[in-house]
DNA sequence: CGGATCGTTGATCAACTTCAACGGTCGTGG
DNA sequence: CCACGACCGTTGAAGTTGATCAACGATCCG
């Protein structure tokens, strides 16, 4: 159940087998059936969510009722809305599952005995929110530099594996193109070869 | 010269005089006048900076040779292009000052000597980079949810002071939007009140 | 089997960009 | 200290990308 979830936290830091059973004790299991919500807009967000098996979406969903996908997590990842599981106040995402899924939860009073209990987490989670820090800044100069084209094309080369398991739309979503041109844009694609 | 810097951190955590007095011994003051640069892309980017005095501007160039501004850094703030510096490949923004400023700097091998030496740095940069993935998350999210005039509003809302001491091209540039754009867009605004 | 969901295609439309020109202001060098 | 060039914001006209609206076929799943 935890392997997934200690292989990745040893990429960043060490922890000793005394460390790796108090962690686990702060952490909370659950399956999510396909479609079922973890977090909806509006409610306070009360986990920090590992995904140890399946695959979640965050997204928001405007004024005009669009959705916008803010991020895939897979087997790995870590999803939640960090302001409201932060602060208290309302998250602004839904969060749920696009396959079903086996999660690991921790609520915000927990995450800080477990840091101040085991400094090394901070640690942890600094390097992790450093490295997503990274992504969401190269993310955003891609929304603003390239074509619909090109944003489909790095996202092919950068992560595969998530255009073979998240459905078209939810791809789009996620670029914040239209399903419409998404579409048209990978037969432009396939026609170039 | 510590003050602006030792008052944000204690906004995030405690120290203690010796802790202090330590963490001053890893940092690099500088002067920079405006236009100076700090980075330039290609770069590796040796340096995480503080913002004591001034104001940064970090922005990458693409293909087209356009500017895009990846974030402006008012005092309080850190600078730095985090991928390269963190990992030691070329940057791919450059970093400039758009007023005379007064930086402190530290390197990435006394980053790590301080984080070790002082744990609760690591919680202190964990809180920091926290709180600039929410913000990245929610500037991603308004630029696909949002039209350029609204962009310009919402920015107007949350941040004036950058309105008042950055040169409208900036502005326009960090919005994803052309400076003619933007202009229109103000006309717009204003002669709705 | 039948409804819901998903991807595709076509036609039209709107937002924003691009290109071009102009006036104002700032700052620098002669 | 003034003049001139560089830079900045504004405005207009035309162009382009991607959105919107609508219809249709395919597939999945209960």
């Amino acid at each position: 159940m935890y392997n997934v979830f200690f292989s990745h936290i040893l990429e960043k830091v060490t922890l000793n087998e005394q460390e790796k059973q108090k962690i686990i004790t702060y952490f909370i299991a659950k399956k999510l059936r396909k479609k079922e919500f973890l977090l909806k807009e509006g409610e306070i967000c009360r986990y920090l969510s590992f995904v140890e098996k399946g695959l979640l979406k965050s997204y928001n969903v405007d004024p005009k009722g669009i959705e916008h996908v803010n991020m895939f997590a897979l087997e790995g990842w870590w999803s939640s809305d960090i302001y409201s599981f932060f602060t208290g106040e309302k998250a602004i995402f839904y969060i749920d599952a696009i396959q079903d899924s086996e999660i690991l939860m921790i609520t915000l009073s927990d995450f800080e005995k477990m840091t101040l209990e085991i400094p090394i987490m901070d640690r942890y989670f600094r390097i992790l929110f450093q490295n997503s820090l990274v992504t969401k800044e190269h993310r955003l100069l891609s929304s603003v530099t390239y074509s619909a084209k090109e944003k489909y094309s790095n996202l092919f080369q950068s992560n595969p594996e998530l255009i073979q398991r998240v459905p078209q739309n939810l791809i789009a979503s996620y670029l914040g193109i239209t399903p419409e041109t998404l579409s048209r844009v990978k037969k432009e694609i396939t026609k170039q070869r």
